[in-house]
DNA sequence: CATGAATGAGGGTTCATTCAT
DNA sequence: AATGAATGAACCCTCATTCAT
């Protein structure tokens, strides 16, 4: 952002950690975290291995970093979609669109992402999970309000709202896999058309 | 199953796999498929670290056949519930009756079973993948054509019955998640109600 | 001793165990513990280096084996010599010569072996200081039980024999280490005399 | 010394290195030759790495340097004690008060400064050794000297000086380790009481 | 001239796998 | 057939040293 401000020297290291991290995204994205080594992150992304360690304490360190990095990026796209004005139906659809677009441009990492939200996690001892689990579940909170509008609108039925979200989570989730394995089969629109019908159909008001 | 009939040197032998890879499971499960040593095993499973080469051919493969194994066993769980008689809201009743049985009792390989069908898959090089898949397609198929006969009883709207299965089986995991990460809060009668009430009207013809 | 009643793999594992040490006192003693490598020990002694993690936890494990090894060999021989019976003028001497014996033996191991007792020790983070001191002291107060009889028997003036003790300890060192350094200028029984005349002229009663 | 003589900038020099050669002592003796890192130096002496190897070769050096100077101050000490006038008595006596101030006020630096002369000298390859034993021959050489005089005058009985020497010298390190081990049980001027007792009853002519 | 970012050789250690017994 | 001692490649990480700025 204010990136530009920063002096020359702050700007070449923030441009260098983004390169190690780029190269880390890449392997850990191809390989998982235990298939990389140190080393293959030094060479790919052009650094010697000590100067890693100046960036990042240790390969953990590093992991979480990256991780950490991917969350809050996704987490702030989502969180916009949210927040978009207008009604009920088109934040849903936002979302939706959203969750698209994240997903297509970020397949491999999200394929870690999501062993660290709901899979297992034995890559990092602890605390990657923690913070992660945050930044979903206050974007689960802000689906739930959203929509909630629609149940005091009575636009849908009166059912828990974070349940609602819980549900179109769930749908969205699926059908996106389900697109992403098999893109001709499966295309995007008919996934997300069936979404919203069945996601709507199951919660209006009549 | 026909065990029992084959000669006692085999019989033997099946006992001994069972016994490595119940203590492979253990361990997987408590720490994750790369923090876990085949001493390790070996020393939980009581064999000599030897005996488990003989039984396969490395690690990997040891982990090949432990999720094998567990992959249908679930499978077979689901498709008895899906073959079971009875009208569509019968089964899928009992599918998610099934689903929230499998889930509770088996919470840690779930975990690398997810990161299997849905996540990284990092753990093994390939392979893998392929024969879950086939196992996961099959079930989804079954579940599909168990949809398809609602729809054409007149009792579900003319939707894609391969979808709807899609979006049940995404309603219903993300719901046992839920449940499963806070039973208190999300107590299971809770969840299914839900699943069943927004799946429902979601597709049902009116 | 009664090695040999061992089971021959027990033997054996001693065997080895002996091996990886004796490589290693040879290169400590040659470049001290810093400059020694795990590779290089394992190299020296034909073991793989897996072979000796599994001897010794750690590096630090390895050196403290060594060191207490060595450290109760001398303790024993001096003891040996301190229990010796006959008059005081002659367990005296008889410790001289055993700790010439000894010096002259093991001067490289000795070197190291200084540098815990007296030294430093900052190869080892704790532990074997301990051990060592302890051993230490132990032989300090058997030769200062000795030299008590020498003043009971008013052969000795009235001095606090630990004191005595401290002083022998002194002068026999401060002698051993000038012959070391250079035999020929400083011949070992020159060394003993001076050391036996000062010694006891200092403390004879009269 | 004359050090106000020389240029302003060779002075600030001078200034330098003596803040470097002062952090490096103060690491030396807190953690052992290999436990400080030049990164650790440069950082308590508040100067650049870089800055360092502009006034040490290398960290071999840097040590070598700083072993020199302590040696230095330490035999100037020593010397100055020894060419002090008065009789053989009073010079051994200020001999031992010298040694004792500077044990106390020197306790870690001399751990590394007894490993140099006496034990293994394995911290640094080379070098040093020879330099240091020239101060310490000297300095025995001055004490002989010193105790000579004693022999000449007939107040000791004829035994080579040199040896006397070696015996003073045993004499009082063992007394003053035995002091810094346990100031409270073995106190100071107990010490030197034993000392001199040995010492003087030991070689006095009757 | 002082600086400190960058380097990479080399250290300690683990663990999947083999094979003689 | 079963064993487990032995192996050594490969891991993560540190730190003395250099050199462009």
């Amino acid at each position: 952002m204010s990136e530009k401000r920063l002096p020359r020297r702050e700007r070449e290291k923030l441009r260098q950690r983004r390169e190690m991290l780029a190269a880390a995204l890449e392997l850990f994205s191809e390989k998982g975290y235990y298939n990389v080594s140190m080393h293959e992150i030094a060479e790919r992304s052009e650094f010697a291995i000590g100067t890693l360690y100046k960036f990042f304490r240790n390969k953990e360190d590093l992991y979480k970093a990256l991780m950490m990095e991917k969350a809050r990026e996704f987490h702030q796209a989502i969180m916009e979609a949210l927040n978009r004005k207008g009604d009920v139906f088109a934040v849903v659809e936002g979302l939706i669109a959203t969750k698209g677009r994240l997903f297509a441009d970020n397949l491999p990492i999200l394929r870690l992402y999501f062993a660290e939200t709901r899979g297992a996690s034995f890559n990092i001892k602890a605390g990657l999970d923690q913070d992660i689990r945050r930044l979903y579940d206050e974007s689960m909170m802000r689906l739930a309000s959203v929509l909630e509008r629609g149940v005091q609108n009575k636009v849908f039925r009166d059912i828990d709202p974070y349940y609602m979200a819980v549900a179109l989570e769930g749908l969205i989730n699926a059908f996106l896999f389900c697109w992403l394995e098999d893109p001709e089969r499966h295309p995007y629109e008919a996934n997300v058309m069936v979404i919203k019908d069945i996601f709507f159909k199951g919660v209006l008001a009549r």
